[in-house]
DNA sequence: AATTAATCCAACCGCGAGGGG
DNA sequence: TCCCCTCGCGGTTGGATTAAT
């Protein structure tokens, strides 16, 4: 059989995570540092193991973190870096301070995956969706009533009107840009926009950012929501 | 108001890399 | 060179929350 879970021994602690433990690891990572993280919790009087002590850390605790929903540009920069990179998600969450590979990998499989395929994108290869692969075209969705399309903007996708994007071609990352850009985007004001939100220490500050714009995928038209 | 479905995200698991003995 | 240990990474799971019916 495979290797057991480093938490079954010893009867340690899994799960959620209490305020009590938070405070416990909090105060003794701030006071003494992170040596070798197999001791840490013998010597923070934590049950837990060092790397569910270390991962607690490094995703909720650490004091650089940004919290906050991602931005508009912060989206655009996931997605060329994912391009280059695949997912090799602490590579891309170094370009991004106070973000965690645990949260750009969470975002990009639960939101920027599904905003990709519905423009015709494969996340994987970048690529143009083939047409006839493409479970989100139209011709799709209503010859196939089976089709996993009852995600929530699909069930718009249904009725609603095609999208300009969707009409002639399948858009690729530089329509996507165009797109963005023909928002009153351009990439300098983009990027400062992006810096200026890296400053900000408070969450909601973060989220209103100037940055934080989602017309694009907002558009009505394109059936986000 | 109750139930079901969809979504989000914190936390877990297993593997590979790298260092030390 | 081999073995053991620790750390870090990427994939996955499952519980909580929210939305839809």
């Amino acid at each position: 059989m495979g290797r057991q879970p480093c938490c079954e021994k010893n009867g340690l602690r899994r799960g959620p995570w209490t305020i009590d433990e938070d405070h416990k690891l909090m105060t003794f990572i701030l006071n003494n540092g992170i040596q070798c993280w197999r001791l840490v919790p013998k010597l923070a009087g934590l049950m837990r193991c060092g790397k569910s002590c270390r991962l607690r850390w490094i995703n909720y605790l650490r004091p650089d973190l940004k919290r906050g929903a991602f931005t508009e540009a912060e989206e655009d920069m996931i997605i060329q870096l994912h391009s280059r990179l695949g997912n090799r998600w602490s590579k891309i969450a170094a370009q991004f301070p106070g973000r965690t590979d645990n949260e750009i990998k969470n975002h990009w499989n639960t939101r920027i995956k599904k905003k990709m395929k519905f423009l015709g994108l494969d996340p994987r290869t970048h690529n143009p969706i083939e047409q006839n692969h493409n479970p989100y075209t139209i011709n799709k969705i209503e010859n196939d009533e089976s089709a996993s399309s009852r995600s929530s903007f699909g069930n718009h996708m249904i009725k609603e009107e095609k999208p300009d994007i969707l009409n002639d071609k399948t858009p690729t990352i530089e329509d996507i840009g165009l797109m963005m850009m023909s928002h009153g985007h351009d990439h300098h004001h983009h990027h400062e926009s992006l810096n200026t939100c890296f400053e900000l220490e408070l969450p909601q500050n973060w989220i209103d950012c100037p940055g934080f714009q989602w017309d694009v995928f907002n558009d009505p038209g394109l059936g986000f929501h």
